[in-house]
DNA sequence: TGTACATCAGTGAACGCGCGTTCACTGATGTAC
DNA sequence: TGTACATCAGTGAACGCGCGTTCACTGATGTAC
């Protein structure tokens, strides 16, 4: 079988996936380390034999989220053009099903907001992820701005439009903030490369 | 002079004030009573002579800050170009000053990604303030998609690259998100209206 | 094979701290006579 | 005008609570002989 090192690796990784899900769920403050624990079945005690501390825990947690969103996004877009995959992950991000279902989704609405006020040391982490998220299809060339300043604006409307959409929940605009920066974006994608407009699926 | 009761109420917006500052500069969870008190030259006790609870005075805080940022983003537009107040308008918010300088800003960025994950009860204060953001200039006629979504999807991309920005200071990124989210905002509306591009000021 | 011991992942109670909130008190101000 | 009293905005210590963190302990697992 595993041992007893394979074990604790084990057990290591069910606090990370508990500590994932909750910090997208609850951000920084809200991930307390008891519910994480809880979460993958453990009792609080034995977190320090894990991680050093909470800010090692959601450090490696947020770095490995990103990551990990980065690549759920842009899985399966092989065969579309450069302008389609863009709109598949703008689509893809700003979705009812991403705005509902925070746990296995992107981590920055949760927690941009408390890295800008109060929880500085996460920078790091945050500007060692993001910038790969910049990296556009070969092929993407719009008109007057560069390929890289349409992706960082578009990871801006993007993170902008969830967590406004979020924060709206429960009422009438949480819908149509979500619709309209999707549309915009869209929109905007299209004038920017020029190609005439299709049209828009409903995209519930 | 003032009589006992006009003195409390200077006093209450003396409190509603340094609450205005901390809020946007920390969050909700930041601006906790004694600090708010302290900010207004009082003590913690005093608090609830004037208000209900920190919910009640947060709930206040918003709904005004809000207001007052809107008020503030549309001063002195007089004279120019249904365009040339929206543009404006976006140089203002994505702006290195409202970056560094939160306390008398948008509290947007501060508080938006609090109430999706765990202040859900402020929902309804910025449900009841965003509206009045969505009415865009008269004579601006976006194609293929309503002023409307545009105003929507201008608030996501303005909210989210603000709190991009501000979470990644002190990194070389943070001004790159600030810049990249100002121009696609300005190459989207130009693009969208159909007009020929001008030269951005370089806008520090 | 069986027994005694060592290891160590995980437990659960306790800690110090900061928070929102309460409350008996203070002392300056206004009023009554 | 002067004195005694009432009012009440603001004080500051205390509360219960949840947090991150610590630590003596437990009990299952692996090892030695």
């Amino acid at each position: 079988m595993e041992g007893r090192a394979g074990q604790k690796e084990e057990t290591r990784a069910l606090i990370l996936a508990s500590a994932s899900r909750l910090l997208r769920e609850r951000g920084i403050a809200g991930a307390n380390v008891g519910d994480v624990m809880k979460g993958a079945g453990l009792t609080v005690g034995g977190f320090y034999a894990h991680f050093e501390s909470k800010k090692a825990l959601v450090d490696e947690t947020l770095r490995s989220a990103i990551r990990e969103t980065r690549a759920k996004l842009r899985s399966g877009l092989e065969g579309k053009s450069a302008r389609g995959r863009i709109e598949t992950v703008l689509g893809r991000y700003l979705s009812a099903a991403h705005r509902d279902d925070p746990c296995d989704g992107c981590p920055l609405p949760a927690v941009a907001g408390e890295i800008a006020t109060t929880e500085r040391a996460y920078a790091k982490a945050l500007a060692a992820e993001l910038p790969s998220w910049a990296d556009m299809p070969p092929g993407f060339e719009p008109a007057g701005i560069s390929a890289r300043a349409v992706a960082f604006g578009l990871m801006s409307l993007m993170v902008g439009g969830l967590t406004l959409s979020r924060a709206l929940r429960g009422t009438p605009l949480s819908d149509e903030v979500l619709v309209s920066s999707r549309r915009f974006g869209r929109a905007a994608l299209r004038a920017l490369t020029g190609e005439k407009r299709e049209k828009e699926g409903a995209g519930r």
